[in-house]
RNA sequence: GCGCCCGUAGCUCAGCUGGAUAGAGUACCUGGCUACGAACCAGGGGGUCAGGGGUUCGAAUCCCUUCGGGCGCGCCA
């Protein structure tokens, strides 16, 4: 049941239309998914809203168009009921395509061209050098990754990009902190910067960069710039250890300080400056951001000549742009959301001809983990923070992926770690996992009982599907079919957890259909039929549970 | 005070550009393992969709408003 059954209706109303209707606009045709099954496949509410203008009783119309339909071999049934509903019931025939359909196509069963290559960049975690990656770059890292995968599986081209804020006043203050570190260790006099990085792994870090080449050598406590770059280099690479550990890569990594030795934030300065978009106030040079909206102007260089944070990234946001993306989406923690306006209006002061809703933003809330039914306690000032890290250890990686993309980005999370870390029905991640694994076990029953029927070309892809009419079958399929569509629905809305839910409600079809029925039965008609069934599900479970970065296991 | 987001079952959450009797999971209650994996299934109770007003044939969904919560409002990032 793919699109283009949805499609087919869809035409077969708008003639039907113009049999009982024709001056009224073919839009008004539209199909949508009803709830329950007793509601047919696919619901048209056109006779509704026809009402008024024809001047009719919408269940007359209704019952007109009904009887106006061409014929169709796909169309069971069509039917009105409540308050003027057109349902329509497709023919099994129709729905049992799509076994025949994901067993050919296999992992690229979902896949669209409908992005035409188009090339989009998402910009996700971008955490500054200054830590560990902790629960909130969890959520942004599953939730970027997922989007990213959800795009390339609609046919664009997708470049996954991390942005380092590796220059500025936070790297200092870390500097600053290692360097107090490790004066500490030597037993000399140190001050520990007031605005610096209390975790302990800065003590690490410190004691790390005594025992390596560039610390080893006399006064290299002295030497500030060779302690950032040992620190900036070593969270680097642990962030990059846990996202591989967390199956999350990026194609690139920009830096925020060669912005500044590229001279691209002088080059953004200049440009403003000659937009006429600029004026010094105060000793400060100010952007002119009411002219687009916002409620005060904002300085870009301070009385003290550096440039605030949001100068680089303009001048950051620029270079996507004139790398030719089109499409920007960042994945940004919801607390940053005043910088959306202003990176907008910066980049639209620069009369570079840039679209004003650009880039793209997907903002998401906090995450608040519990464990043992307390809050645990994030903060990183005191040094005390959960990480990415400590997640996958004591979660997994599966759970943990799954757990933190499963929600909607705008809702408050609340990560259950007991929950996820459980490895017991409560979990939801092997619910899905359990399926797939269990279509493994039968797949393997099979081979096992009818090798020669398992060894024999075709035996499930070509298999005649005619006997899959069951109700628990029928279910099966349509959802197998509806699986396109929640790709592209998922993917317009750059909403990853509806993979999430339906995972779930997949899983749950099959887990139904395999306690009532039987797969394996002594009659090989039906039980092939039976098997590229579940061969399918499988298929569309693996792929799914792959755009979310979790495994599906054979077994468990 | 201003701006953005949120408020749905005891708890955690879905609900698509407005559609039919508001759905899952969990918890609670009842049943199902000598049948391909019980990490499963079948069934049951549980709701003023925060409150009020409006638009509409139809509102959890759109608009206004009140209340409650989060985030932001810097010559910090």
């Amino acid at each position: 049941m793919s699109a283009e059954i949805r499609s087919h209706l869809t035409e077969l109303l708008i003639r039907a239309l113009a049999r009982v209707a024709p001056e009224e606009p073919a839009t008004v045709i539209t199909l949508e998914r009803p709830k329950q099954a007793r509601h047919g496949d696919f619901s048209c509410p056109a006779a509704m809203q026809l009402a008024r203008n024809l001047k009719r009783p919408p269940r007359d119309i209704a019952q007109a168009l009904v009887q106006a339909l061409p014929g169709s071999e796909w169309l069971e049934s069509a039917e009105v009921a409540g308050g003027g509903f057109i349902n329509l019931r497709v023919r099994p025939a129709a729905k049992q395509h799509a076994v025949t359909t994901i067993l050919e196509k296999d992992h690229a069963f979902g896949r669209s061209a409908r992005g035409q290559g188009q090339a989009v960049m998402v910009e996700f975690v971008s955490a500054n050098p200054t830590g560990p990656l902790h629960v909130g770059h969890g959520r942004q890292a599953a939730l970027g990754d997922s989007i990213a995968a959800l795009l390339e599986s609609q046919g664009l081209r997708v470049t996954r990009e991390f942005y380092y804020n590796d220059a500025g006043a936070q790297i200092r203050a870390l500097a600053l902190s290692v360097q107090a570190r490790a004066r500490e260790a030597l037993g000399l006099p140190s001050q520990f910067p007031e605005d610096g990085y209390h975790g302990e792994y800065i003590a690490e870090i410190a004691q790390k960069y005594l025992a390596s080449d560039a610390g080893s050598s006399a006064g290299a406590a002295h030497d500030l710039e060779a302690i950032r770059r040992f620190a900036v280099t070593e969270l680097r690479a642990e962030q990059d250890r846990d996202l591989q550990a967390f199956g999350v890569r990026f194609d690139n990594h920009y830096l925020e300080s060669s912005l500044y030795a590229d001279g691209r934030v002088d080059a953004t300065v200049a440009a403003l400056v000659a937009a006429g978009k600029t004026y010094e106030r105060d000793g400060a040079l100010w952007l002119r951001t009411t002219e687009y909206g916002d409620d005060k102007d904002r300085v870009m260089r301070k009385s003290d000549g550096a440039y605030t944070y949001f100068v680089p990234d303009v001048a950051y946001h620029l270079t996507k742009w004139e790398r030719g993306y089109r499409k920007v989406i960042n994945v940004q923690g919801s607390d940053h959301h005043s910088t959306v306006t202003r990176v907008r209006i910066g980049l639209q002061a620069l009369g570079r001809g840039i679209p004003p809703g650009y880039p793209d933003y997907v903002l998401h809330k906090m995450v608040t983990v519990m464990r043992g039914g307390e809050e645990v306690k994030i903060s990183k000032r005191a040094g005390s923070y959960l990480t990415l890290r400590d997640l996958i250890d004591e979660a997994g990686r599966d759970a943990t992926r799954f757990f933190l993309v499963s929600r909607k980005a705008d809702t408050e999370f609340v990560f259950d770690l007991d929950l996820a870390r459980s490895q017991s029905d409560e979990n939801p991640v092997y619910y899905v996992q359990y399926a797939h694994a269990r279509v493994c076990s039968v797949l393997e029953q099979w081979r096992a009982r009818h090798p020669e029927e398992a060894a024999s070309a075709g035996a499930l892809s070509g298999a005649d599907l005619s006997a899959l009419t069951g109700a628990r079958e029928i279910a099966l399929l349509a959802r197998l079919g509806g699986y396109g569509e929640m790709l592209e629905e998922a993917s317009r809305e750059q909403a990853p957890h509806q993979i999430c839910f339906y995972l779930r409600e997949l899983a749950a079809d099959f887990h139904s259909y395999y306690n009532a029925e039987r797969i394996l039965v002594p009659e090989p008609a039906p039980r092939r039929a039976r098997l590229a069934l579940a061969a399918a599900v499988k298929v569309v479970i693996r792929n799914a549970l792959a755009l979310i970065g979790v495994g599906a296991p054979e077994k468990m």
